[in-house]
DNA sequence: AGTTGTAGTTAATAGCATTAACTCTGATGA
DNA sequence: TCATCAGAGTTAATGCTATTAACTACAACT
């Protein structure tokens, strides 16, 4: 088998340079601001040719958030695997975010109504959970139920290991959502005007969590 | 003193008209969708006359941030005055809310990176914080001060009235966050194949407020 | 050496926001 | 009452945007 690969391997490469440009538009002023045209005129092509290798539009933004989702679920699964506890996690994460808030936003953002992410995507979503459950593994389960903690029990089909306790799916969530709350509006800017530091926001809710 | 008000009276009839249809476009396919060609059509105008009513998309799009930022101010301050505790407030914003999920992405949705709120519309948002703050300081002070406490201590320049207590100010924090965290989630789909009830979720995660 | 697929082109279509220049009409003041 | 003036609305033009179709040229493979 010799290099059947020249073709592809640049198709390959031309596919990761249309990513960047629109990765670099996005960061700069937002999803609505990526322009194919813009992108087909940095790299002194025409316009049609872009869709030798993207659909169109869509295809292209699908497959930043592919990229996004798993930038991310890399990030945390190291992190993860290296030790970092909730606290660290929970940095970890801000600091992805923060070092490109509008890849944040292309994940969590504001949803467009008729779309619907392609089953890989939201597989790699499912990874995250997975990791955030497992790392809230460590901590033992409550002698007390929440409501909500009885109500997860009968409602935790979608969590792929049946060894890990409810508390720490519950915990996971709580994470999640709280760490989500602060960061969103944090990157967001409705922070600003109040001078208070968000990470020790971030670090007092987290700590509450133990409880 | 006259009737000088015909021109006037018909003009603002318009310009809600013409935010009515927007709206509409908006809650079916998201703010990318909204479309001036359309609102014209739908009014059977040609599209340069609503240059007569708002200088152009981005004012439009301002007035309805506005709109927005308004109606939960309203809402949220009802509610506080008809005297509902925290957690009745939450699921009143959460009613508002999920009556229209893109009006709530809207107002806490992805930022556009260059945009900055006018002063006005940041105004009504310090208010709907004002009420949180006034109905978080219900419950007392806490005997043990976290780190964010102490924190906030030197950094609520931001907050209006001085003789609530910065408990109740991290407090409101924490409520605004979590809600928000729970129901941005929420509103996006990011919990559709966990089967669990989101609302449980925020009565649970607003119970823990107390502590 | 000829065939075939792929990258790239040009040209065309259609939708979008925005501005300029114009017309008409209703209210207002002399 | 009539002239004026302002505002609402029009048409026309500009310049973006994405997308599709039809074509060309080249490079790889048989």
């Amino acid at each position: 088998m010799t290099e059947q690969a020249p073709r592809e391997r640049y198709r390959e490469q031309v596919r990761g340079e249309i990513k960047q440009h629109a990765r670099n538009q996005i960061a700069e002023a937002g999803l609505p601001a990526l322009s194919l045209t813009a992108i087909a005129k940095q790299m002194s092509m025409t316009v049609p040719a872009l869709y030798r290798y993207y659909r169109g539009r869509d295809e292209l933004i699908t497959a930043l958030i592919r990229d996004a989702f798993r930038s991310l679920a890399d990030t945390v699964r190291a992190a993860a695997d290296s030790g970092a506890d909730l606290l660290a996690l929970a940095h970890v994460i801000r600091d992805w975010a923060k070092a490109d808030p509008q890849r944040y936003f292309l994940i969590y953002g504001t949803p467009v109504p008729g779309y619907h992410a392609p089953p890989d995507t939201t597989a790699i979503s499912n990874e995250v959970m997975e990791v955030l459950i497992q790392a809230n593994s460590a901590l033992g389960e409550p002698e007390s139920a929440t409501t909500f903690h009885v109500h997860l029990e009968t409602h935790r089909e979608w969590v792929d290991s049946d060894t890990v306790g409810t508390g720490a799916v519950r915990r996971a969530l709580s994470f999640w959502t709280r760490l989500h709350g602060v960061l969103s509006l944090e990157l967001a800017g409705h922070f600003t005007g109040m001078k208070f530091d968000p990470a020790l926001l971030i670090d007092d809710e987290l700590a509450e969590l133990k409880a």
